[in-house]
DNA sequence: AACTTATAACTGACTGGTAAGTTATTTATT
DNA sequence: AATAAATAACTTACCAGTCAGTTATAAGTT
């Protein structure tokens, strides 16, 4: 018997991140349902029993997952955005480019994804989602588009239709990334294609007279 | 006990789709996974083991499905785009309108979303996705957009990432609606969004001194 | 410093419910 | 009467969740 490596350790207080990481690469592999308490525990380098020590239940784990993956992130953006006093098409430019830094690099990405396929099962997680994120992104970048029509930069157009122009090619190249890539000859240009988006959306955008 | 209305009838030629339509609306409801056979069948008014004369297991039906969803629709499309001669402006308007369209109204729209939920566990099918409809529809759309600048009508833009740009609204409209639509106070104008997409979208691609 | 004790973090075997898939039987239909 | 469409009860396997037991570790004791 080997008593100078322990079969196991106590580590409390790392346990609970390392089983939301190891949670959120198993639901990205194979969804929410079709993943294992066991697979999770495995991967996080623990035994099922484990999880329940941390965590309620599966759908426990889920919903820490979407909620930790929020907040600091969003608020930190959100202050910047209303602290910004220069020309809106630079205020787009500096969201769009974080947000696409975002949609190609990180592995939060793929948390959307599950919540909207699982929607149907956690009804009150998609309403906080919508509400804590979606509610709250949309109306900044919606204020964003509204300041630069008030400045004279932006045609009048819709806001709130507007701001979810912005979004959407972000939300495309993250469904992108995480689903249909595996089959590329060649890897997509991400960057390219925010750059382009925001060339075609400020132009589109544009008033008369104001360059893009 | 009563002879003149049988407890059920033999109707193999309508039982396949009946299956399927009622497949669709319970995954649409809760998820390929969270979807029982046992639901299913009910749904669609036989019993589950009904099911399995027509298909080999539950997967077969969801892949039934995807294959069912494509196919004539989005040939003739593809037709009639490669008729077209008009402006290209109004191609984009015309193949932009249809989708939108579709976004708004056809229940087949859960399908992407499942597909992109299960992604892991399906990958030969996301292939065959990505093949025969991503890739084709995406061609059509970035030789619509090349065409456009041959014609010069618009600007020098990269025709792949321009194609992504007209469709990924309409992919944010099909979450919109299926997702997060349910908890809106007041319906959301998806009319008005697609026709304020076109604007901004002609407007940004659009050549010095062509209207758009 | 070595030894003891108490604690609780962790394990792993077990249970119970659930749902996919099968099949013997029933019944509509020709 | 023959056939095959459909049923419904059955089997099987899996997996979320539990719990009694094990062991790392910190704190107290000599």
């Amino acid at each position: 018997m080997d008593t100078s490596t322990p079969r196991w350790r106590r580590r409390k207080q790392a346990r609970p991140q390392e089983i939301l990481d190891a949670a959120l690469a198993c639901f990205a592999e194979r969804g929410f349902a079709a993943s294992r308490m066991d697979d999770i525990a495995e991967r996080a380098g623990v035994t099922k029993g484990t999880i329940y020590l941390y965590f309620e239940n599966k759908d426990a784990v889920f919903k820490a997952l979407v909620r930790e993956s929020i907040g600091a992130q969003l608020a930190t953006v959100l202050e910047n955005v209303r602290a910004y006093e220069g020309p809106s098409r630079e205020l787009l430019r500096l969201i769009l480019t974080v947000l696409g830094q975002f949609a190609r690099t990180s592995d939060r990405v793929v948390l959307p994804k599950i919540l909207i396929a699982e929607a149907g099962n956690f009804p009150e997680l998609v309403r906080f989602y919508r509400e804590e994120i979606i509610d709250k992104g949309l109306s900044v970048m919606s204020g964003a588009i509204a300041r630069g029509i008030e400045r004279g930069e932006f045609r009048n157009v819709n806001p709130q239709h507007a701001a979810r122009l912005c979004i959407a090619p972000i939300l495309l190249a993250i469904f992108w990334r995480t689903t249909f890539a595996q089959f590329d000859a060649k890897p997509y240009d991400y960057q390219g294609f925010v750059e382009t988006h925001l060339d075609v959306l400020l132009r589109g955008l544009a008033a008369d007279g104001e360059a893009s």
